[in-house]
RNA sequence: GGUCGCGUAGCUCAGCUGGAUAGAGCAUCUGCCUUCUAAGCAGACGGUCGAAGGUUCGAAUCCUUCCGCGAUCACCA
């Protein structure tokens, strides 16, 4: 980065010099692996300023860096394009800065200001299924780099604890669970609260066909199954506070976190506080009713209040029932205030909750910076696109989800088929292998939704197997197993200062500029709230160092000095492989 | 209908603030394991970047219109 500063101001004083003018700014690009050179300046845009033929200002002002840059060692002008040859002494100083640094690419000093981040957020009356799984990566990876670029980082979920669904699992395991509890049916506790789910609705649709049997419309059938009254007379009551039904719902809740709780523990994300709607429902009507009176909300003859979005190009929003009692928003005004009192250094969240919502957020947001909170400017919905399956979108209440738990499983078994088959772990213990296969398979799954663009939706065919090969998790699992062995077997592992006389082959070079790229590339990420960058920085320096890999032998080196470089550059490489995984929540195993 | 998002190779995806002949993986085909782990490497095949206009020296990228897919527009959560 610095280098490309320093030629900056070295093309301008070029410039200057050949031409008496000021540039603005200078263009670059990397070199196109087809022509020689490591940067390239574009001189297309100098046309504006200097008038003439653009190979020759580029051949001249590429004489004039050979000339006054020592780090430039040759030039090339290919039509407009200045290609500029980077002294190999540059990138082995470069190498030597950060040989022994630890977490390199990762900022170190923290900023005093807060980011908050949510994320999971599920309802506690089923199992956990795939559009979670992606929904807990991007979260979790997303705090990850966030902490990397420097950003102190609290990660949150908001457990959706009640409500009338709640109810329905609770009512049909009183109705049909005959006192079933997890220990006694053996089952995972989130997985037998949502069998009970799927019986609510299962028993609800068959009171419906009665009622139209019998010469009700479906309409109305709908509105009066007796199921459904009676899940709504739960809810009241647990709104009352009824004891039994609070405390059947503080059982089945327990079996459902003990259940989630696994899972996450196997997904490998954590949490560092969390909220809980059935404490924070009520929250936000005193902010309606604040704002109400500043103007910034107004009331309708029915008594409901809204907000008015038109100039945003929105519509009118409702924020507070005609009866007096919060929706959906007043919640979440509510609830992110709460967030900020009860951390005052949050200076900003982050929303992962998917694209179906973006409406919702881009009002709350509105809402939020009406009322003129100041962190209200640093909000931020990570819109992620559905996970399809090949017959159409998941349904819990019909049973068409691919598990969370399942697909872990699943992936696992994948993986230690195929290490089987490879045969490469003579020596492991049967606890090692397990660990092993669970960071293989982990790995492969969490690679394979990261690295697509959160916007995009997913298409996943459980049919076909998630791969193994190519651009996925267990590739670059493979290489950094790869690196480990080599230095295992360079038993003497030298010193990691270089000498910088050294000539370096073009794989090596090629390396460092990725290695170079790492920091700026967490940045990035950061910036644009994106797992898929670090994933394909990743893929594109593992592609890079297996080239290296196959091209130059690393022990069988005779030059110790090359010999101690390589070393210690697939050490480097290593380092950063894990650095960028650690990101992504993803392991790296040291055989496989 | 309004709003938002997406549309790149048979499939899954990259493509940074516009830049050189649009890149990977999978699949298909060819080579490479008595040498550091072949879950690898090297190569072949494969594209009117949804369509048409426009801006520009230069467009997959920016603007407009249209087409296709999805989401959303509840006193639901």
């Amino acid at each position: 980065m610095s280098l490309q500063n320093d030629l900056t101001q070295k093309v301008i004083e070029a410039v200057k010099q050949l031409y008496q003018v000021d540039l603005p700014t200078v263009e670059f690009q990397p070199t196109r692996k087809d022509f020689e050179g490591d940067i390239t300046v574009v001189v297309f845009p100098m046309l504006r300023h200097v008038k003439g033929n653009p190979v020759q200002i580029g051949t001249q002002i590429g004489e004039y860096l050979v000339e006054h840059v020592d780090e430039v060692s040759k030039c090339n002008v290919v039509q407009g394009f200045l290609n500029i040859v980077i002294e190999d002494s540059y990138y082995l100083d470069f190498f030597n800065s950060v040989a022994d640094e630890t977490d390199f690419g990762y900022v170190k000093s923290q900023s005093n200001d807060a980011v908050m981040v949510e994320y999971s957020s599920p309802n506690t009356n089923k199992p956990l299924h795939l559009g979670h799984i992606r929904n807990n990566l991007l979260g979790y990876s997303v705090a990850e780099i966030l902490k990397a670029s420097g950003k102190k980082v609290y990660k949150t979920q908001i457990i959706n604890d009640r409500g009338i669904h709640i109810c329905k699992s609770m009512l049909a395991w009183q109705k049909f669970g005959k006192g079933e509890t997890p220990e006694s049916s053996g089952l995972k506790g989130d997985h037998l609260v949502g069998k009970y789910y799927v019986a609510f609705d299962k028993a609800y649709k068959e009171q419906i066909a009665e009622l139209v049997e019998s010469g009700t419309p479906k309409e109305k059938a709908e509105k009066e199954a007796p199921i459904l009254l009676e899940a709504q007379e739960m809810l009241r009551k647990w709104e009352a506070g009824d004891e039994e039904v609070v405390a059947l719902w503080k059982k089945m809740n327990g079996w459902v976190y003990d259940g989630f709780d696994i899972t996450y523990k196997n997904l490998g994300v954590d949490f560092d506080t969390l909220y809980y709607e059935s404490d924070t429902y009520l929250l936000g009507r005193d902010v309606v009713k604040d704002g109400l009176e500043r103007g910034i909300f107004f009331k309708k003859e029915d008594g409901s209040v809204w907000i008015d979005l038109t100039e945003e190009g929105l519509d009118e929003k409702i924020v507070l029932r005609s009866d007096g009692t919060a929706v959906y928003m007043t919640q979440d005004i509510g609830t992110a205030i709460q967030r900020v009192t009860d951390f005052p250094d949050i200076n900003g969240m982050v929303y992962t909750v998917g694209n179906e919502q973006d409406y919702h957020f881009k009002v709350l947001f509105l809402i939020l910076k009406k009322l003129g909170y100041s962190w209200a400017e640093q909000l931020y919905h990570l819109s992620y696109g559905m996970v399809d399956l090949p017959s159409g979108k998941m349904k819990s209440r019909e049973g068409t989800v691919v598990d969370a738990d399942d697909l872990i499983k699943n992936m696992e078994d994948t993986a230690e088929s195929i290490s089987q088959e490879l045969g490469k772990l003579e020596g492991y213990s049967e606890e090692e292998k397990k660990q092993l296969y669970r960071t293989i398979g982990l790995g492969a799954l969490k690679y394979y939704i990261l690295k697509v663009d959160p916007k995009k939706r997913i298409l996943f065919n459980p049919e076909e197997s998630v791969d193994f090969q190519g651009n996925t998790g267990p590739f670059i699992q493979y290489t950094y197993a790869r690196i480990q062995s080599i230095l295992r077997k360079a038993d003497n592992v030298g010193s990691s200062a270089v000498e910088t006389s050294l000539e370096l082959h073009e794989k090596e070079k090629e390396l460092l500029k990725q290695i170079q790229l790492f920091p700026e590339t967490v940045q990035l990420a950061a910036e644009n709230y994106s797992p898929a960058l670090i994933a394909n920085y990743t893929y594109d320096l593992v592609k890079e160092f297996n080239s290296f890999y196959q091209q130059v032998s690393i022990l069988g080196e005779t030059d110790d000095q090359k010999k101690n470089f390589r070393v210690q550059l697939s050490k480097k490489v290593g380092e950063v492989i894990q650095s960028a995984f650690r990101l992504l929540g993803i392991d790296v195993p040291e055989r496989m």
